[in-house]
DNA sequence: GCACACATGTAAGTTGTTACATGATTAC
DNA sequence: GTAATCATGTAACAACTTACATGTGTGC
């Protein structure tokens, strides 16, 4: 239920609508938790239901703006506080990985090359919303340490992929056998 | 379909029973790809109907020894070459950072501090691994990469909660206001 | 007027989890 | 003999993805 607790929790920080959260999961969620809208409006209706929502406002274009109650406060809180973080990771990147030795060294380094490409790209992202402006509150200050955490996950898989791919650039690699 | 190729990948390696796969899921491939004996035994069949596995020996206690096929290898072969790696990553622990500001900050701290005694475990756990003699042709190198990926992924995460623990209980946290 | 971003929803299918279910061998 | 580990499977349910579906305001 941890799109649940995700909804909850971006609400908590300020009401926003449904539109807005799909944004929200977009842009910053995404790197932690990604959620498409088929998924975000059905779980906000339910949240209505459970009177941990309310709709607060009606805007232009049928938009609706959802504030947390407090029963959705306490249950945020008691999700955080009560229940163990699932802390398995999902990631077909790491997966594939283990597989490199499938390819020839030089096909396999290409795709790390591909692989590094694309997260220096989500660096430089990171690296553009940290020198945004940001607020002195504790909403702000957390959500600095978050993006801290992001940065250095991302900094050190970047760091890795470099050295896995002077590694398999190495004569070690083309000389042997498949195995 | 990331399951149907890791055991693809996993039997690419080795002919392993269904069991085999089930250990090997949870010491090496559940840091990249959590995955239970439910899904994987399913699997096992549907991959075997498919012609990409082939049941090589049965075992006592009813245990199915399985090896890749030539038409599985192919099919591993092109998932790693034509295929986009689906390069999201789901992870609770990283959702959770950004809802810290919820709790008090001592409380977030403590959460921080459960999670940093976790992953240093888990740290123990992979050094315990990279310190295990290993053969050299490329399928123990490539092993050696994807560990050494995890380990960096891992220390990083370390180094982060070490440095939001102290965030956390620096004077500029507690003085403030909630926001 | 038309393209684009805004804005929300449903439906079918796939994947993953938790619980149920069963039986065989090994170590004590 | 009995507990633990080995060994495989199914079923119900929950979560997630992809595709379908529709309508509104804004900028050019």
């Amino acid at each position: 239920m941890s799109l649940r607790h995700a909804l909850l929790g971006a609400l908590a920080d300020d009401p926003r609508t449904g539109y807005a959260l799909l944004k929200h999961f977009e842009q910053s969620l995404a790197y932690a938790w990604p959620a498409s809208h088929s998924q975000i409006y059905p779980e906000l209706a339910r949240l209505q239901d459970d009177g941990l929502i309310e709709q607060t406002e009606t805007g232009p274009r049928g938009s609706k703006t959802y504030a947390i109650t407090e029963t959705g406060l306490a249950e945020i809180r008691r999700w955080l506080r009560e229940t163990e973080p699932d802390r398995r990771v999902r990631s077909e990147a790491a997966l594939r990985a283990f597989f490199l030795w499938v390819l020839e060294p030089e096909e396999a380094a290409g795709q790390l090359e591909r692989e590094r490409a694309y997260w220096r790209g989500v660096l430089d992202e990171l690296e553009r919303i940290q020198a945004e402006p940001t607020g002195e509150g504790r909403k702000a200050r957390a959500f600095r340490i978050a993006l801290e955490g992001g940065l250095a996950t991302v900094g050190a898989r970047l760091e890795w992929l470099d050295s896995a791919i002077a590694e398999l650039g190495s004569p070690e690699w083309a000389a042997r056998a498949p195995d």
